[in-house]
DNA sequence: TAACTTTTGCCTAACGTCATGCAAAAGTGA
DNA sequence: TCACTTTTGCATGACGTTAGGCAAAAGTTA
């Protein structure tokens, strides 16, 4: 297995120089010369012992964390949230933007560059802006934001990145994950064999148009009917609840609506899980992945939503596909925020002489 | 871009020298010392000029396609295809034996390796044996076979070496194929970036046991009911017009029954194109793929299948995932066969050092 | 026929890497 | 304290690769 010495103690522990040799197929005379440059360079330093057994203990070596900063920026459901981290992924500072409604590149643009600026004063130099963005918004940013900075930037939809902060933090040896992101709308990222499927057009994962459920179908913005975010989303279950007479404006009103213990709105939300649950269903025989991860907003129901999807899943599948599968609610929350920061450290991490 | 010169010219067309040292960023005189050696090897030879533009003309090197022969194997169907190939891919003997069904691997290897040894007679030496199975069948063969032979032995599922046959042959630079194999059951192999995806299980691609379409729901073998494959396989069509009193005993039948023009199976096999569309839709909003291909015994219908697919795509599909869609029937028989040989030539083509 | 262009083979010096050996450094255990 | 082990730094020669130069080969064009 060979691998640039910088990337290997950048995604793995501090390693001793024979193992950084072993690793990355190097003889002993290589990996000191190329460490030393690491180690002029500012890349990479010495850090503790590693325990000793019987000889002279080895140093273990480790990558400067601090050497640069990146920048990570989540601008999806109308707010921006800006992260500063280090290169081993430590969350420095943060800040929070809402934004106008509507505004086009320009607008953000100049929205985000002071707020950035100040993030970044007495900081290490910025590595790289990694950017998740909505489905298919804010295309032209990462261009004007990257003639801006003079910086590299890197961009990805918010639930592919979900779906690799997902994967790096909690699934980091499952190369076949499936995530579902149920909010406002719904979305879903594939892993398989550790890759992102992307899809011809970048537009691989639409489960929102899919068609599943009998007849009434209920009208979708997108001009058809019956599709599963016209049935299943936080929007389609506000919706209903608001003609059921109930005080739910937005997704954020059913979510409280169900923490107060309300037994309509908890009744829509597993009628909505359990059709989730069928799409799930084909995306698992489709895919069979290991892991499945429901996120989004909605996860935040926890079981009530979990409850549906796994009976919906075990009904429909054959029992080889939901015997290894794990089904489970993402953890933590600024998902998109994490992924993003992944992304900028991928792109800072990819191969380069100087960090062989 | 870095590659060794041997799989180079053994995947693409012959090459110049410069060409050979530009795309494998060598320089002349290594280029030279490698030709030179895989020339010794019997390997690679030269052959014609090129054309000249004003100089010396270059010779063109190719590989030497018979230096090895490459044996595949289709044991689809109850039925054993065997095909020598070329390392260019061209067929140079064929033999098809009926399994006995029900047989066990030991029983199949006494019956296939008489067969190989005639079949390898007077041949250049294997370079290996690849084979295309039935979903889950004869899981035990390869290694069986693989110890007797004493030859590199590789296998696949059969959707998966003709997803890998129509890709290499008819698609080569669409690097997102879905294929839908539409026989007596059903299946489908998925090409993302130009790699097969497999899943956790190697199971990826079931699509035979979705569940499409409304009320009643047929029973199907797999102790549930409404699967696709007990509504749009040639299985279920041949069942429900033997149900409706026409001699249709199976596949070819029904096959048949369409091509003498009788309007019921028309009908039949047209109401089954229209699920079997639905649940290509739903593959291609989750896929985004740009080409899907419909293969399998069914294929043979062309049209009369095609056309309710692309109705039911259209129909469902978002438009900008079927604007730069392709969709297909297979061409040419022994789609599995011409997979194998594929396959056999990739594990013939893995890195190695006397390839260089 | 002569000038021109391009390929090819052969040569050299420079460079990075490798395996190997040796001695100093820095711990352990008796 | 002394033997022992392991790491580390530094040296060596060998090897493969690279860039570049040069001359012969083998075509084209004037």
């Amino acid at each position: 297995m060979t691998c640039p010495i910088y990337r290997l103690l950048a995604l793995g522990p501090a390693r001793t120089r024979r193992e950084i040799a072993g690793i990355c197929g190097l003889s002993r005379a290589t990996t000191a010369e190329r460490l030393h440059r690491l180690q002029q360079a500012g890349l990479v330093h010495e850090g503790a012992q590693a325990a000793p057994d019987g000889g002279r203990p080895a140093r273990l070596w480790q990558i400067n964390a601090t050497h640069r900063s990146l920048l990570a920026l989540d601008l999806t459901e109308g707010r921006a949230r800006i992260g500063r981290y280090d290169l081993d992924l430590t969350l420095r500072e943060r800040r929070d933007l809402t934004l106008p409604p509507g505004a086009d590149a320009a607008t953000l643009l100049d929205l985000l560059c002071p707020a950035i600026a100040t993030l970044c004063q007495d900081a290490p130099p910025v590595a790289g802006v990694a950017l998740a963005r909505d489905e298919a918004a804010q295309e032209a940013l990462p261009g004007l934001l990257r003639a801006r900075l003079g910086l590299p930037v890197t961009s990805d939809r918010a639930v592919a990145l979900m779906a690799l902060a997902e994967h790096r933090q909690h699934w980091p040896d499952r190369q076949h994950l499936v995530f579902v992101a149920a909010g406002t709308g719904l979305g879903c990222a594939i892993l398989s064999d550790g890759r992102l499927l992307r899809g011809a057009g970048d537009a691989a994962g639409g489960i929102a148009h899919l068609r599943h459920g009998a007849a009434p179908h209920p009208p979708c913005p997108c001009g058809r009917s019956g599709c599963l975010e016209a049935r299943a989303s936080g929007w389609a279950m506000a919706r209903d609840l608001r003609a059921a007479g109930l005080p739910c404006p937005d997704t954020p009103a059913l979510l409280a609506l169900c923490h107060s213990g309300d037994a309509q709105a908890l009744r829509r939300v597993a009628k909505g899980a359990r059709l989730l649950g069928t799409a799930c269903a084909d995306l698992v025989a489709v895919l069979n992945p290991q892991t499945l991860v429901i996120g989004g907003a909605l996860a935040g129901l926890g079981d009530v939503l979990l409850r549906e999807i796994r009976a919906a899943l075990y009904r429909r599948c054959p029992p080889q596909l939901t015997a290894g599968l794990d089904i489970r609610t993402a953890r933590g929350g600024d998902l998109a925020l994490t992924g993003a920061a992944h992304l900028a450290r991928d792109a800072w991490l990819t191969p380069d002489s100087t960090k062989a």
